[in-house]
DNA sequence: AGAAATTTTGCAGACTGTGCAGTTTTCAGG
DNA sequence: CCTGAAAACTGCACAGTCTGCAAAATTTCT
């Protein structure tokens, strides 16, 4: 019952996914979200306009789509680890364990590019990486011994989520140099030493 | 030249802060932006909806004008700050410098209420806090000696925009408790001390 | 096969946001 | 005060987003 996976629901998932990467590749190719609209998109993918809002509420969330799984995923890897980690590990963990290495990097860079030129891509990740807070702040709350509500909790995930956020933009634009965990150990221990004592080696 | 505030201007002015306040008070009264038209808000500024759209480019960045002027304000602030102290503690000072606490606290919670409730102003505010981002990085990155695209200073600048506003939602809460003040310099204690080692006193 | 549940689709409609051109208002100088 | 130039306001047209609704098509289960 946990995951039967249907036929249908595989049919479902494979939709989104297409759409998804429609709205990716359609950007790609027309060099900006806002020259695509939802009605090519939908054709690329082989379904109605229509059908494409019953899927996603904005193109912009169609072309974050894999963005947004991958969190999804974090958050119940982060559960997990919580559980036997005190949570800082956690959270650096979790987000190293995303391998996002192994994914198509060309891709993600070409996707990061169309972020930062934007507007309403830069609105949507951000409002997905709200989510994620949203979604994980219970956790912390938990492992940190206070309420959602506290200070402390919404302190040490805010400052987790921008340190993966920066510093997997700060990897993309060089991702020969050092390997993506490599990078976020190093932000993770900015904040665990104290901000205000800059890292010894340069970058 | 700085600031002859001609006549025209001051019109301009007033034009637009009655557009951003007409936005905040039908939000309001309606209970969430949804509720709202762009031609709602431009006929009770007295305007046509065209020049609405003139001013903004959404009702959402209508109803969050005045954060925008504020946070424009605490740039220019640390900018000069930073000439003469340390670049985090010119951060936590530029927000303490703010005195959110003089603005009317109700209709700030009020906002915060909508805001919460909005994914497109969720939204909003973010990249508005992306937006402060991008031009306070320079000052932070010349600051610390390394370049913007630089991890460190990429990290700061993060750590302190979270921290302000994760202590303001957290003091607009209860604002009687405890001072802005006091909340946002013990946030910043946070990350200066080393997020792993939570603070001592409750809360 | 046949009924029930679910998904897809087209259509209508309200709203956003932009370009364009004409009108009105403001400003500066005689 | 008058006048021409600059700037702002406005209406209109238009492309596009997104939602509700009900009919059709598809999948699932018995």
């Amino acid at each position: 019952m946990a995951e039967p996976t249907g036929l249908r629901e595989r049919k479902k998932a494979a939709t989104k996914a297409a759409l998804g990467e429609a709205a990716l590749r359609l950007a790609v190719e027309k060099g900006g979200i806002e020259a695509v609209t939802a009605d090519e998109i939908a054709a690329r993918a082989g379904v109605s306009t229509r059908t494409f809002h019953n899927y996603f509420p904005s193109k912009e969330a169609a072309l974050l789509y894999d963005f947004h799984q991958t969190t999804a995923v974090l958050v119940a890897d982060l559960r997990e680890r919580a559980r036997h980690q005190p949570i800082w590990d956690a959270l650096r963990d979790g987000a190293i364990g995303m391998n996002l290495d192994r994914l198509d990097i060309d891709l993600m860079r070409c996707r990061e590019e169309l972020v930062h030129t934007s507007p309403a891509l830069i609105k949507e990740q951000s409002g997905q990486f709200l989510e994620l807070f949203a979604e994980a702040i219970d956790i912390v709350a938990e492992a940190t011994g206070c309420g959602p509500d506290d200070l402390y909790p919404r302190l040490l995930l805010g400052g987790a989520l921008v340190t993966i956020k920066t510093c997997t933009e700060h990897w993309l634009a060089d991702p020969e140099g050092r390997t993506l965990a490599e990078v976020i150990t190093e932000g993770f221990a900015v904040f665990e030493r104290g901000v205000t004592r800059p890292p010894a080696p340069g970058a």
